[in-house]
Order: C-alpha cells, then structure tokens, then sequence
DNA sequence: AGCACGCCGACT
DNA sequence: GTCGGCGTGCTC
C-alpha cells in the first residue's frame, strides 16, 4: 500500500496522509499540488510533502481526488521555509501555505447541484421550494449553492435539496477548476488559398465593392511587410482605422484566419541604458566594505543617511549576482514605491526584472511565480513587498531588505504573523546566500545585532553629490500661542518659510501624522462625542465625504447636524488631520496648488502614483501628507519640510513610540534639499526639549540608539526581552474576562519569566468583540524553542477548558 | 478553517 | 410548529 502525506491550507497543526496507487507514488513528487477530499464533501488542493507506505492505524486513508501538477511547483527549500516560519512564529503549517500560495494555485471545489437526468418528475409532487429549484435548473445546467440560497431566498437550503436527493431528482457534484486564466491575444493571419499571386488577384477582385474591407487587406499587407511578425487583431483595427466587425466580417468571408498566441501579462520592452553605474567615491568605499563584511558575515545592515544613494549601491550589488546566474530579491515595505524603483531598475537591467506583490491580480502572480520556478531570466531581480519572500527561488544569490525599520515588514493579521526581514534572513541561510539590509534610521533590534557582531555594519554618513544634510529648526508651539503668533495650525515661522520657499519656485512637504478632516465631533452642550456601535472608538470625522467614519470596522453616518444625545446643534470639531491642513493652506496660500496624500487619496491601483507624479512634475507646489511620505520617495525641487506636530507621535503608548518619532521624523526631513541646495526642516512642537526631537535635530542616531536601548533593558523589552503577545477575542465580557484571567495566571505559573495583564487594549472592543492581550517577555538566557512549546501546551490546556472553547485566541510573535 | 449535527429561543 | 441561532466535534 502506498501513501502520500500532505499539507492542506487549513489552520490544523498537523499533516495528512492519503492512499495513492503505485504508479502515483512513483510520479508524485515532493512538492507537487494534489486535489484531495477533505471531510463529507469538500476538495482541497494539498502539497505533496513525502511518499511512504506506513498505513495509518487509527483512520482508514482517502484515496487522492487528482494530480494537479507535472512537476513540484513549491520547491522543498521553501517547504523547509515554511516548518520554520510556523515554529518560531506559533501557527499551523496549513497557514504557511495558505499566506504563502498566489490563490489562484490554490483551487478549492464548490458543490454543484445537476439534474438526474435518468428519473422522470412528476411535478405535482414536489413542495413549492423544490417546484422553484427543479424549474431552475430547467433553465440552465446546474446551479451552485449560492444560486439556490438566492432562489429561495433563504440560508439553509440543503434540507431541501436532500429531499430532492432523495427523490432522485438531484446529484451533487464538487467541481474544481483553474483559476489561472493565460491571457491569449487574438492575432489574424491571411487564409493560406490566397497565399499566392492569383489567390491575391482574385481576392482583390472578390472585394472590389467592398471598399472597406479591401483596405484592411491592404493594411494587413503593409504591416506584414514592414513587422514580419504575427498581427494581432488590435494592432490591424487601429492601423487601418476600422472597426473589429469590418474584420470579423472578413473572417467570416474566410478571408482571414485568426488564431490565438499565449502571452504574458508583464511585459517590458523600454530601453535599458547601456553606461555601466558609476559609484561615487564614498558609494564605491561603501560598497567594498559591504563586499568584505560578505566574505565573513551573513548578513550585513548599510546604515546611510537619507539621500546618501544607497540605491546605486544596491544595483551594483545586484549585478554582481546576475553575472552569476543568481537571482535576487529586492524587498520594499510599501508597494507604493515599487513604481519609482521598478523604473529606475529596468533603466539597468531591462527585462530581468519582475514585480511581485498583493496588488498585481491572480493571474498576474501565477506568471511571476512560474517565471521564478523556472529560473526565467525575466525574473531574476524580483521586486516586492513582504509576501515576495514566499516565492520559489532556485538560485538565491541575495536578498536585499530597503528601508529595514519599517513595520509593515511585520504581518499582523492573518497568520502566519512573521516578519519579513527575520524570515528572509533564515531563507537565505537555506539558500546560503546573504542578506543586504538598508535603512537611514534601522531599527533598534537590527542595529544591536550590527553592533554586537551577528551582523556586518557599513555606514555612509555623506549624502550623494555632496548634497548637505537638511537645517532643522524648533518651533515652540507653547511660546507661538501664547504670543498669538498661529494662524490656525500655522506657526508665522512656517508661514513665513513656505513663502520664501514658494518665491523661490521650490516644492514643500508638509507633515501630519493623521489622516481625516478632524478626528472628532463634539457636542458643545453635553460633550456627547459620536462612538461606533461596533467598536470602542470614536467616529472619525472626514469632510471630504461629510462623513463620520470609524477606522477599524468602516462604520460610517453621515455627518450629523444635531446631538444624537441630547439634540443640540451646537457641534464642534477637535483636533486636526491632513484635510484641514490642506483647508488652512487654501486660506493662506490661495496662489499655490495643493496636493494631499494619506489613504483616502491614495485609494485605487495608481491613486499614489498619480500624487507623486504630479508632485514630481510640480503641479503641486505643497504636499500635505500623513507617513506615507516618510517612505523612501525621491523628489528633486523640495526644499522644505514641515511637521505640523511632532508630539502626537511621540506620546503613543508604545515602548517604541521614540524610537519611530525619531525614524519618521529624520525620515521626513530627509525629504527636503537634494545635489546642491541645503534643505530646510520646521518642526512644530510643545516639546523642543525632548531628548527625541534633540536627537532628530542633531540627526543623532547614536544618541537615540543608546538612550533607547538603555530603555529597553530596563523595562525588559528588545532586543534584551523577546515579546509575545496573546490577544484574546470574545462577545461576551465576562466570559472573555474569565477566560483571560485564568490563561494568564496558568503562562505566569508554568513559564518562570515575566507575563504580563490580562490587558484592555486601548480600543477594547472592535466589530463587537472585546479583546484583552497577555504578553509574555522571554529572557536572553531562557531557550525560545522549549519555552514556546510551554506556551502552546498551556494555548492547548486552555482550549481543553469548555467554557473558554470559544474565546478566539490569536499568538503574536515578536510583535510591532 | 469549514461543515454537520444537535439543542434551544423566536417568529411566519 | 419551523427557522435560524451558535455550541461541539471532526476532518486523513
């Protein structure tokens, strides 16, 4: 007997095994995709992970459903990859696949209900639901059960059908299909009978009333003449200035043939610069320290000032491995900057260049993923966001990870919760290739593992061109009210910087860190502030749409014109985003064109784009924006930078509120002054004194690495502490409470190490569920490995409590 | 996770 | 009386 083990994309811990025939155990191999059954009825597409032919003993094994592949897809590097993802980070194997996967590899069946065709029907006995199903059905071939709840317009709908089954009147089928659709171009050739000189005479002659159509032919020759190539149908429609049904007549006339050509969806075709990259001095001092610390190290983090041109240096590094053969990963933590690298990597290395990430379609993602697998010289440089990191590398030469600090590397929601710079440093020990992290401001963790050797440094303290640092200045928000010296949000020192930047024809960054017109309405007679009925926050008010909107679940009213407590229509608005912002500069630069980015503007596939080209292109003369802006983007004409109000961030309830006030500030600052003009930077603050904005000021980062990490011992955080953090999710309060109370004191009895709450998160409640946290902080001296296996027994005595069964329990490792 | 089964309150 | 709520158990 013969058996294949299998994953299948489910949060179960564990493997599963089913019986294959022999001549299926000898052509399935490890990491091909298997349609399996799953339960009473379902079909799930399961990954080969090992051939045997230990029978189980307790459980009598299914029989496979289908081979879905010729060869492995996943290669066994990633499927290692994936074992250790779901140990370190706590989650189940299933979910590694499920995160890992482009959806559209991942087929899943869906029941299909048909007619049985071999019984006659008597209508007169059937209720009036199975009346409606069968005359459904009468009309077209089959229906899904979506269909039939539509139909009967009610939820449960298999009672009925298997009434009907009963009957003989229905069968049920699992239909999976493919999802990946290969994009076919319609192309026409010249039926082959008039190939010749007379065919062509007599064409000519056949057409010789229809004017129309005798020109097409004549176009199609003339391309044909000058191309050489295949014509698609398109390319001869527009050429003659015609209409496709001009053509199709044709076709019809068998005139033309048409015929399809499997293409791919990506394709680059603009010009690749031949001029090799020439480094700047300190750039090529850079880049052969990086090469050096490589002959010793793994991984290697390149501090750089912002401006410093570390990209250069990593297009550098790049060729160094596509001379090889290799192929390199080039992460991002935002997708929106991959448009601005994409081109300016295709200027050096055409082609070999692809994009992967959650906004390219399904179809899209199954072209890179393939291109990958194959070692396709079309992707060898991949760039992405985090998920690329899931892709099946063969040849892994290097990885690079762009602005590291950033959190969006970290996934929090679903499963698995991994980061992506961690997770990418132990795929490339897989791979033995290295890892090149790049960051103006790393974080505190990758900094600590540079300065204690695990980790080779390089830093680049000049900018690029001699370009000089940015001039940062105060201003003290406390001393301009007082002296009335504000225009709104407006300080008469910024006033009086955007004028002389805007005399100047130069570009200005503005800085707000939140987004909507002003977070809140207030009632000025009872205080009443709107609340989401589903969350514990308060509605967030958004001018643009006259909404109040909630930003956990997108609740949303419309704005409303009196007290929903007490009546009155005395509202006010508190507090301040980019939209009034954006609304006090209209009032106080009426000549200069403004431009907004936060996430309302940047909504859709090129929203980003279409700011940041227009800001490149000096449309917009001032751009208010929220973090976004601190993201690595590249403009040529700012000169200054404005922080509305740098205390917002600084007082989050976060042990790493510094550390990211300082990241996002030097970040936004690094935005202003390029080549050859010094940039200018106004921050405005209650705080000038704070130990945070000195450092930004001095562009300190060793002061704020040490100041921080001295934080971080003592109140046992990273990199000292490695965190954990259990958050639990119920409707009912007190069950939730309970539940809570009892897994903390059982963590805090059986791990011997500091476990923390049961919490109330700042927002305690979100789409009606109550949630409390647990945090366990883990010691350097204390094994990781041993001591999550505790914590997932203890998950595991937890769910064998039936009162807490309920109580959804989700595990964040290293959370940010 | 999904799905079926079973028990219980709220309505046509 | 049924419909739909969700608690429970199981999936190779």
């Amino acid at each position: 007997m013969f058996f294949v083990e299998v994953i299948l994309p489910l949060a179960l811990a564990k493997t599963f095994t089913y019986q294959v025939s022999e001549t299926e155990y000898h052509f399935i191999k490890k990491g091909m995709r298997l349609a399996v059954p799953f339960g009473k009825s379902k079909i799930y597409t399961a990954i080969a992970l090992e051939l045997h032919q230990n029978e189980p003993v307790l459980y009598q094994a299914k029989e496979i459903h289908q081979i879905l592949d010729h060869e492995p897809i996943v290669t066994s590097i990633q499927i290692d990859h994936w074992f250790w993802i779901a140990t370190y980070y706590m989650c189940s194997i299933g979910e590694l696949y499920r995160g890992a996967m482009p959806s559209a590899l991942l087929l899943e069946s869906e029941t299909v209900v048909t007619v049985q065709s071999s019984s006659f029907v008597n209508e007169m006995q059937l209720s009036d639901e199975e009346y409606l199903v069968f005359q459904a059905l009468q009309q077209q071939s089959s229906l899904k059960i979506n269909d039939i709840i539509a139909i009967l317009n009610k939820k449960n709908v298999f009672p009925i059908i298997h009434k009907m089954i009963d009957k003989n009147i229905l069968v049920l089928q699992e239909e999976i299909s493919e999802n990946y659709k290969p994009k076919l171009v319609r192309y026409v050739r010249l039926h082959p009978q008039y190939n010749s000189q007379d065919g062509l005479t007599a064409l000519l002659e056949q057409l010789k009333n229809a004017n129309k159509q005798k020109e097409i032919v004549l176009h199609y020759f003339q391309l044909n003449a000058t191309e050489k190539k295949p014509i698609p149908i398109k390319k001869l429609v527009e050429s003659a200035k015609v209409t496709t049904a001009t053509v199709k007549a044709l076709i019809d006339k068998a005139v033309f043939e048409e015929y399809y050509i499997q293409q791919d969806r990506i394709i680059y075709s603009g010009a690749v610069s031949s001029k090799s990259l020439k480094l700047s001095t300190s750039q090529q001092t850079a880049f052969d320290a990086i090469q050096n610390q490589f002959s010793q190290k793994e991984v290697c983090l390149l501090h750089g000032v912002t401006a410093s041109g570390k990209t250069e240096i990593y297009i550098k590094w790049i060729e160094e491995y596509l001379v090889k053969g290799k192929q390199v990963l080039y992460l991002l933590p935002e997708i929106a900057l991959t448009t601005q690298l994409v081109s300016r990597l295709r200027l050096h290395f055409g082609d070999k260049v692809a994009v992967f990430h959650s906004k390219y379609n399904n179809n899209e993602r199954v072209e890179v993923w393939q291109q990958v697998l194959n070692n396709s010289g079309k992707a060898q440089i991949v760039i992405g966001a985090r998920s690329a990191l899931f892709l099946p590398f063969q040849e892994l030469g290097g990885i690079i990870i762009d602005e590291e600090h950033e959190q969006t590397f970290k996934q929090t929601d679903p499963a698995p919760r991994y980061h992506a710079r961690d997770a990418a440093i132990v795929l490339a020990n897989f791979h033995k290739s290295k890892v090149l992290l790049g960051s103006a401001t790393p974080s505190l963790e990758t900094y600590y593992n540079a300065q204690t050797a695990k980790y080779g440094l390089v830093t680049l303290k000049e900018r690029f061109g001699n370009g000089q640092m940015p001039v940062i200045e105060l201003v003290d928000l406390k001393d301009k009210y007082f002296r009335k010296r504000m225009k709104g949000h407006f300080s008469d020192t910024l006033i009086e910087e955007i004028s002389v930047a805007l005399s100047l024809g130069e570009q200005v960054i503005l800085f707000q860190n939140r987004r909507g017109f002003s977070p809140v309405i207030e009632c000025m007679t009872c205080g009443h502030i709107p609340q989401c009925p589903q969350c514990d926050v308060s509605l967030t008010y958004h001018k643009f749409k006259n909404q109040l909107r909630c930003h956990y679940c997108g609740y949303a009213i419309g704005k409303p014109t009196n007290c929903h407590s007490c009546s009155s229509i005395d509202l006010t608005t508190k507090g301040f985003g980019t939209e009034q912002i954006e609304l006090e500069l209209l009032s106080l630069f009426p000549n200069a064109k403004c431009g907004r980015m936060d996430q309302d503007t940047t909504r859709g596939k090129y929203g980003f784009e279409k700011i940041i080209d227009s800001f490149k292109n000096q449309e917009i003369d001032i751009l208010v924006g929220t973090q976004m802006l601190a993201k690595g983007l590249d403009f040529d004409n700012v000169s200054l930078v404005g922080i509305m109000n740098a205390d917002n961030m600084l007082y989050h309830p976060d042990f790493r509120a510094f550390e990211r006030s300082f990241q996002m500030m030097t970040q936004v600052a690094g935005r202003s002054g390029r080549a050859e003009k010094q940039g200018k930077v106004i921050i405005q603050t209650y705080n000038p004194l704070h130990n945070t904005i000195q450092q930004v000021t001095r562009n300190d980062f060793e002061g704020m690495y040490k100041e921080q990490l001295y934080d971080r011992q003592i109140y046992k955080y990273p990199p000292y502490y490695r965190l954990i953090k259990i958050t639990l999710k119920h409707r009912d309060f007190d069950k939730l409470k309970e539940g809570a109370m009892w897994l903390y004191q059982v963590m805090s009895q059986s791990l011997f190490m500091p476990v923390l709450g049961p919490e109330e998160p700042a927002v305690n409640r979100i789409r009606n569920e109550y949630i409390r946290t647990i945090m366990i902080k883990i010691p350097q001296d204390k094994p990781i490995g041993g001591t999550k296996k505790m914590i997932q027994k203890v998950l595991n005595s937890f769910e064998a409590v039936a009162q807490y069964r309920a109580i959804k329990v989700s595990t964040n490792v290293d959370f940010y």
